[in-house]
DNA sequence: TCTGGGGTCCTAGGACCC
DNA sequence: TCTGGGGTCCTAGGACCC
């Protein structure tokens, strides 16, 4: 059974909201007449999947799999399979505190273009499968399939869950959990339930009471910080936060906050399902193996994300107008640099001399070793995108020749390879920057 | 237990303009 | 010399998500 290509007598429910952002203004209400039809379809341990399809004989001939960095450096697991997590193994943990957690386990890195190509084919499944499809990462959508009552026969939506479950494992190979309800936030709770492989269905008007029935650190929203200061004040669970005095609250966490957390614990959440948008930002950083002091060596890593960063805008066709550098220190304290110029630029050179001038006067800001540089670039626009026209008559950030040269560079490293061209003072791939896909692990 | 890399969104303060 | 309010843009930092 596939989806028409444009089904006549859906009703797509109209929103106008720009953002799609959990405003919770008195306009759009998430209430009890909310009877929309969500589905979050999540990939059961994504990148542990990914990589055993991608290495059937390495990573995928042991039950105990870790996805992530190196387990000798500074790595930290992205992924671990589910035979694994008994060990107490969890991502965003150091791989080596998961290697002593569970030393059986073999530590593979996340094979990146392979988790791009596989999320491209599980969206495109579901494009054919639902009307309305948000990628919401690459291995999370949300669906909207209000109004497909009609076209789906009366099925229910727990139904229709499965069918697409099973529609996903055989056009991908990528095994799915379902969480469905009539919004987001509950759609993506009931995921969490229906792990591994299965299908969760929460009924319209069960929200409070299945909201209310989660640990507080699983709604999506509240983080480690919130958390402890909910927990500061003896808040443990959705009935403990319920239960205070509305002005407490708003004391505690802020008026802003307070509303949104009240909302969300009651099960409201009136944000849409919308198709991503345009990027707003893209960047690169790099945590070293090593802090670093030498302000030679941090120039030439400096440059190589430079190129990355501008690589990636151009391929994209964007520009941008905003550049920031990033540096870590050793203490964990991070700080940013940014500056906003008068014209959206693309080519290395013109990201290259804002980067440059940034680190200069954040390395005037700290003392002592650098653990995490990083570069990004934001405030995007398109190339077509009419340009402001400047009021004053001034230098330009960007000539034409330096577009045209970075545009050279990208089809040589296109054709010949990441490796073919290093301009002098850059750092090339170092034994760090292992290749995902061969062997047994990195073992650097 | 020593914390990756790619993002998004929010807040707060200051500059500047009207 | 004292005194506005609002709007927009920019910067820095931080929370959060996967």
């Amino acid at each position: 059974m596939s989806w028409p290509e444009h089904p006549p007598e859906v009703e797509r429910t109209e929103y106008t909201t720009g953002g799609g952002k959990p405003k919770g203004g008195a306009g759009s209400r998430g209430g009890a007449e909310d009877d929309r039809r969500i589905l979050l379809v999540d990939c059961d341990m994504f990148f542990v999947q990914v990589a055993r399809l991608a290495d059937p004989d390495g990573a995928g001939a042991t039950p105990y799999l870790l996805v992530g960095g190196s387990a000798t450096g500074r790595g930290v697991v992205t992924s671990a399979s589910y035979d694994a997590r008994p060990y107490g193994v969890r991502s965003g943990m150091s791989t080596a505190r998961a290697l002593r957690l569970c030393p059986a386990a073999t530590v593979v890195p996340v094979p990146r273009e392979e988790c791009g190509r596989r999320s491209r084919m599980v969206r495109r499944s579901l494009e054919a499968l639902a009307p309305v499809v948000e990628a919401a990462s690459v291995d999370e959508f949300y669906l909207d399939l209000t109004g497909t009552e009609r076209l789906f026969g009366g099925e229910s939506l727990a139904e229709t869950a499965r069918r697409i479950r099973r529609r996903i494992l055989e056009e991908t190979e990528i095994s799915v959990s379902v969480g469905g309800g009539t919004r987001k936030l509950v759609a993506k709770l009931a995921a969490e339930v229906a792990k591994p492989g299965g299908v969760h269905v929460v009924p319209a008007g069960g929200e409070e009471r299945f909201v209310r029935g989660c640990e507080l650190s699983r709604i999506p929203g509240i983080g480690p910080t919130l958390l402890a200061e909910l927990e500061k004040r003896g808040l443990r669970s959705p009935d403990d936060v319920l239960a205070v005095e509305e002005r407490w609250l708003e004391e505690w966490v802020g008026p802003r906050r307070a509303h949104w957390l009240r909302e969300r614990l009651r099960g409201v959440d009136p944000s849409p399902v919308l198709p991503r948008g345009e990027r707003k930002s893209v960047s690169a950083e790099r945590t070293f193996h090593e802090d670093l002091t030498d302000r030679g060596t941090l120039g030439s890593h400096l440059q190589r994300l430079v190129l990355s960063v501008g690589r990636d805008l151009r391929s994209r066709g964007v520009r941008a107008r905003t550049v920031t550098v990033k540096i870590r220190t050793r203490d964990f304290r991070t700080r940013t640099a940014a500056r906003t110029l008068s014209e959206a630029v693309e080519s290395d050179g013109a990201l290259a001399a804002a980067a440059r001038s940034l680190l200069q006067e954040l390395l005037g800001r700290i003392r002592g070793p650098v653990r995490l540089l990083g570069m990004g670039a934001s405030n995007l626009t398109r190339e077509g995108d009419a340009a402001q026209i400047p009021l004053l008559p001034r230098e330009a950030d960007e000539s034409p020749r330096e577009r045209a040269v970075s545009r050279i560079m990208d089809d040589l490293r296109n054709r010949f390879g990441d490796e073919a061209l290093f301009p002098a003072g850059i750092i090339p791939p170092g034994p760090t920057t292992s290749r995902p896909g061969k062997g047994d692990g990195e073992k650097p």
